[in-house]
RNA sequence: GUCCCCAUCGUCUAGAGGCCUAGGACGGCGCCCUCUCACGGCGCAAACCGGGGUUCGAAUCCCCGUGGGGACGCCA
């Protein structure tokens, strides 16, 4: 047998949970849970000034959200301070690090003459052979990692191929800073030993740091992870995704009415593909899954694809989990609250009642909301300009009338008062859209609700005779 | 500037030397269905970045160019 998979997903709480991580966080999923694996979550707190509790909150929500379950306890990365500065004494005793008492400001100088001499700005190891007694008196280094000067590190990438450095391009990263505490570079790969991570899969902005992590593994001697780095998300415009496009947080897209199981067919399909298939559930996305079939190059991100998926599994939604997820989501919206007071028995099961007839053309769950409002809107009903448009005087008196047709009707279903408008519009001499259409605006307030017929059935007899009344006066 | 990665329709992609007069999906356009808007059905337009090789044969392999992207912090 081989060795248990464990995968893991490292956010830094410095903002909320974006498109990206939320994808990287999905493929670490669906890896461990294709390979009967499991995943953990990290999150990589060692910056104090940045990290905060609120993004912390954020990001666990938006991953209950997407439905990404992690195993076991989050691991806080600060909390492993002391286990990092343990590893960092053990590499200075095996003569794998050194101190270095140059200053930030004397850095800052050496990167601007290699930068005006247009030599690479690495660091120059003017502190790698020399003694902590020449240092100047009082001065707090910083420990660097003593990385090999010739040779090369090269990284098996699942993703991206056998990928080469020359180990003269690369300079000796800080381990420990002059305060003490450990750097990211250091902490991700003591963490990710001491966790048991096999798979390290993270967006390709890490490759470097995979290199370096590599020389920091290979000081220590421990075994070095499979990595997969996977390209970033860019924006609609093939630039860095920014706040203009798609780098909001999950939560927006959830406040946007996206489902969760459009979000993940649609992430998993960027950057990665299964022939020609576009849905998967996600149990086929699991059995799909591999990390060579990913792409190298990056994505760009598209709303209208997103929506055009999220509009498929409204459809294919069952209507009382659709108003399931219009409660849940109501919290989340602007003018939720309003709907949410009004949320009785009664009205849920009109919701219901309705879907049939409005998830037929809803992308978003926002938009169901809004083609349902003719349930639970304040009576008298506004109404939309173009729908107040149709409402001509003539129109008035030929609905004033139909509400007299109607009201004899017997059993009230939607085919009997299909049967009764086109009867209706037949002895008029006019065509069923003239009287179908104004029936519409009368009894919604809009123009483009659902068939009028379902409208009717669904608010019954006694409702839709009361909001002719009201509009045909 | 140095290092690394990438390059098929507008977008996501299929394609692992002949199956490609390059396939699918989203978007666009047209027609059908129809009480509006959608849904659904049918159809159309739309791509192998450029140049050299290798080969009987290249979207597929190699090189160069060009164009994107990423990394070069006592951030993560």
């Amino acid at each position: 047998m081989t060795e248990p998979i464990v995968t893991r997903f490292a956010p830094s709480p410095t903002g909320f949970l974006h498109i990206g991580g939320a994808r990287t966080a999905l493929f670490n999923w669906l890896y461990a849970r294709s390979r009967g694996g499991r995943m953990l979550l990290r999150i990589e707190d060692t910056d104090r000034e940045r990290s905060t509790k609120a993004a912390i909150d954020a990001i666990l929500e938006g991953l209950h959200w997407l439905g990404l379950e992690w195993d076991g306890e989050a691991v806080y990365q600060f909390s492993r301070a002391a286990r990092h500065q343990e590893v960092v004494q053990e590499l200075l005793d095996s003569g794998n690090a050194y101190r270095c008492y140059a200053t930030p400001a004397e850095l800052e100088e050496m990167r601007e003459r290699a930068r005006a001499e247009g030599r690479s700005m690495r660091y120059d190891g003017r502190w790698r052979d020399r003694d902590s007694s020449e240092a100047p008196a009082g001065a707090k280094p910083v420990i660097r990692l003593k990385a090999p000067t010739a040779g090369e590190t090269v990284i098996e990438d699942q993703v991206q191929g056998r990928v080469v450095w020359q180990n003269k391009d690369l300079d000796d990263l800080v381990l420990l800073r002059s305060d003490g505490t450990p750097t990211y570079m250091l902490a991700v790969v003591v963490d990710d030993h001491d966790m048991g991570v096999t798979h390290i899969i993270r967006g390709d902005d890490h490759l470097t740091n995979g290199a370096r992590q590599k020389q920091i593994y290979e000081a220590l001697g421990w075994p070095i992870p499979v990595m997969a780095h996977i390209p970033l998300i860019h924006g609609p415009d093939g630039a860095k995704l920014s706040k203009r496009h798609g780098a909001l947080g999950v939560d927006a897209y959830r406040a946007m009415g996206y489902l969760p199981i459009a979000m993940r067919n649609y992430l998993v399909r960027l950057g990665w593909a299964h022939g020609d298939q576009e849905i998967f559930s996600t149990e086929e996305m699991i059995n799909a899954f591999d990390l060579p079939q990913i792409g190298r190059s990056p994505a760009r991100f598209d709303f209208a694809k997103l929506e055009s998926l999220n509009g498929h599994y409204i459809r294919q939604s069952k209507d009382e989990d659709l108003v399931e997820e219009i409660i849940r989501v109501l919290p989340h919206i602007a003018d939720g609250a309003e709907l949410a007071a009004k949320m009785t028995p009664n009205l849920k099961a009109k919701l219901i009642a309705a879907m049939p007839g409005l998830k037929e053309r809803a992308k978003t769950l926002i938009e169901l909301i809004d083609g349902a409002r003719y349930l639970y809107a304040d009576r008298p009903l506004v109404l939309e300009e173009k729908a107040g448009a149709l409402l001509t005087p003539e129109a008035r008196k030929l609905l004033a009338s139909l509400a007299r047709e109607l009201a004899t009707i017997q059993p009230w279903t939607a085919e009997a008062t299909e049967q009764a408008v086109r009867t209706f519009a037949e002895s008029n001499g006019v065509k069923l859209g003239a009287v179908a259409q104004p029936l519409r605006a009368a009894l919604t307030g809009r123009t483009t609700s659902p068939g009028i017929f379902d409208v009717l059935a669904v608010l019954g007899k006694e409702e839709s005779l009361g909001r002719l009344a009201d509009q045909s006066a």
